[in-house]
DNA sequence: GAATCATCTCAAACCGCTTTGGATGCGTGA
DNA sequence: TCACGCATCCAAAGCGGTTTGAGATGATTC
């Protein structure tokens, strides 16, 4: 059933069936109300197709998610921050297109969406310093919005991020005040922007005390619970251990637990553990008391948030671009407490820590 | 540019400059050369919009993903078997259309992409027994591949699967031939379709071995880190407690593993742990050595298979649907290990574990 | 009562491509 | 020479909607 039977159905012209679908005014109520009994009754849905063609909009909106080919990872907060775009694209009958490309072709990828009409815009993720992107979007004239910042970037442009510095900082204080003095940084890869700012949070928290940070306690992998382990496993195994970590995922920070453990440590007594907790559904930090002492912000309410503002940007056309910063909650969990006192170490290393 | 300008520039017709374009045998080979040249130097794309308006296909798949209003949870396998499909996807031209949707939803998803013919075909995720969506695709004409199978279905359809039910029986076996007698399943839920294959499969080979499933010893719930928890930690307390336990994802048993050395106990001494591990990008089992012994299927491969079936059963229209059953690995990690002798718990609980 | 106006409706153009059904010119075999 | 086939190309009709511009009707104003 189209437009055009539905119309010779009801005696109407097909001009007046779309307005009265559309909501025009220019239509008498007493049509209106008959076109659109007559539409539920015969089930009729305007074909996604021709509406695109006709309005030349594409009522979709485009996330390229780009498979680094060096390590094959797809982000694992990915499916809770769809989930969310998810929900406020279907509650404005738009479209979520997904492309999965090789970094490499993620440049055409963009042009491509662009050239061919496929989408109104498209969402940026995991942005990196100096992110070109930024610039290439801005050239080819496709609205965007970044989840997360590029620092660096010279054009202005549109973002949704949480206050990753802060909530770091925040974090380091934390576990200085509970007397940690050698705190470690397990954190993602630092050519991610989300990662930089972590580790600024952190370097400067240790400063404003005094505290120089230590090369050796900070690393920079995956976040993978292999990484996780690995670095936590190297840091308690150095003669002058960390107390406390600092851990860039519930992922990762799987691993340093693994590691604690396995070096016969009790998390949360021996070790403190603080993490960012991304909230994901199907990764939460316990039920009632939280197992681990997180900065804690929901990616899927990110999602939410990014979508409404590309959704904005595309029906405003070419406001000044917009931010928005989130502040990460800090809740505590099991997994923080006191610096231990000089531990008669199993090993029989010397145990006092101070610089 | 568009075709229109193109023709014109060409001196020729639009009709031409499409068919030289697509391939169509009735254009001069000069003539055609001509124009690919001036597409190329044109950076010319066809619109997409027009060319689906025209040829009355979506060039586009569909997932439809729901979320469970229950329990909120994205599916974590989700971003990797996404990447996969994404692949083929791309490789064949086709766009990806996700739509995330409250499960009650579900249904009217999939009527409204049909009416509205935003796509060609659909991806049926997580089926259950007795899946109804099967029967409705079935009804409306859209063509579709499961991701799993749907025991009970009436109609024929077109699957791709792991044989979960073998990979649990011969895990089982091993567990068995390692001398654990009380062998505890931490399965997913039981509505899901390969959660009650692995069951069976699980129950079948203590059956064959004389051992009748302990209720006790079997759970089914969320696959997460907190329920494998709960789960591992109310069967360890039992007064003649497992030595083993098969669980169903990478994440159960990572809250599996907190239970156990919650205990006191070692992984891979005094308890063994087989899982289901669907070899997920950023979950990865260890790297020279698994962590885990595992049955192992990787769903990122799973999705390219769906995917190309699907692309497959569009082409071809309405040939029979076609099955393809995967068989899993099983590799050995290490946590895994012969079953304990009688143990002298520290509680000073009965050690023996003989039924 | 004529002019003005608001209200409602419609015919037709258009979006950018595909595809049908010719048209044209040329070589070829009868 | 003529009919025929073949190779090339084109005009025009879709695809299924939206949107412009104009016409018809009845009410209002002077």
């Amino acid at each position: 059933m189209n437009l055009k039977e539905l119309a010779t159905q009801l005696g109407l012209s097909p001009t007046t069936v779309s307005r009265a679908l559309n909501g025009y005014p220019e239509v008498n109520e007493t049509t209106r109300e008959r076109v659109m009994a007559a539409a539920k009754r015969n089930n009729y849905r305007p074909n996604t197709r021709a509406i695109r063609l006709a309005t030349g909009r594409a009522l979709a909106v485009g996330h390229v998610i780009p498979i680094a080919t060096r390590h094959e990872i797809v982000n694992p907060i990915f499916a809770d921050f769809i989930a969310g775009a998810g929900e406020t694209y279907s509650r404005n009958g738009y479209d979520m297109l997904l492309s999965v490309v090789a970094d490499e072709t993620e440049e055409t990828t963009y042009r491509e969406l662009k050239l061919r009409g496929a989408v109104d815009g498209v969402i940026v993720h995991s942005p990196r310093m100096d992110d070109p992107r930024i610039a290439l979007l801005h050239d080819i004239g496709l609205p965007f919005v970044v989840h997360g910042r590029a620092s660096g970037s010279a054009t202005p442009y549109n973002w949704v991020d949480v206050n990753n510095r802060r909530a770091f900082h925040r974090a380091t204080e934390f576990l200085l005040d509970l007397g940690h003095a050698r705190i470690a940084l397990v954190n993602g890869l630092e050519y991610m922007d989300f990662a930089l700012r972590r580790r600024s949070g952190y370097v400067d928290a240790l400063a404003s005390r005094g505290i120089v940070a230590d090369a050796r306690l900070m690393t920079s992998d995956q976040m993978t619970e292999v990484a996780g382990f690995q670095a936590a496993h190297t840091m308690l195994a150095m003669p002058n251990p960390p107390t406390a970590f600092l851990v860039a995922s519930m992922i990762s920070a799987m691993g340093v637990r693994r590691a604690i453990e396995a070096a016969g440590l009790v998390m949360g007594r021996d070790v403190s553990v603080i993490i960012h907790d991304d909230d994901l559904s199907y990764l939460k930090n316990g039920d009632a008391v939280p197992i681990f002492t997180a900065t804690r912000s929901s990616v899927r309410e990110a999602g939410r948030l990014v979508a409404e503002m590309l959704l904005n940007v595309i029906a405003q056309g070419d406001a000044a671009p917009t931010h928005r910063v989130h502040e990460a909650e800090l809740i505590i969990g099991q997994s923080t407490g006191p610096a231990p006192g000089p531990r008669s170490t199993p090993e029989g290393m010397a145990g006092t820590t101070h610089p």
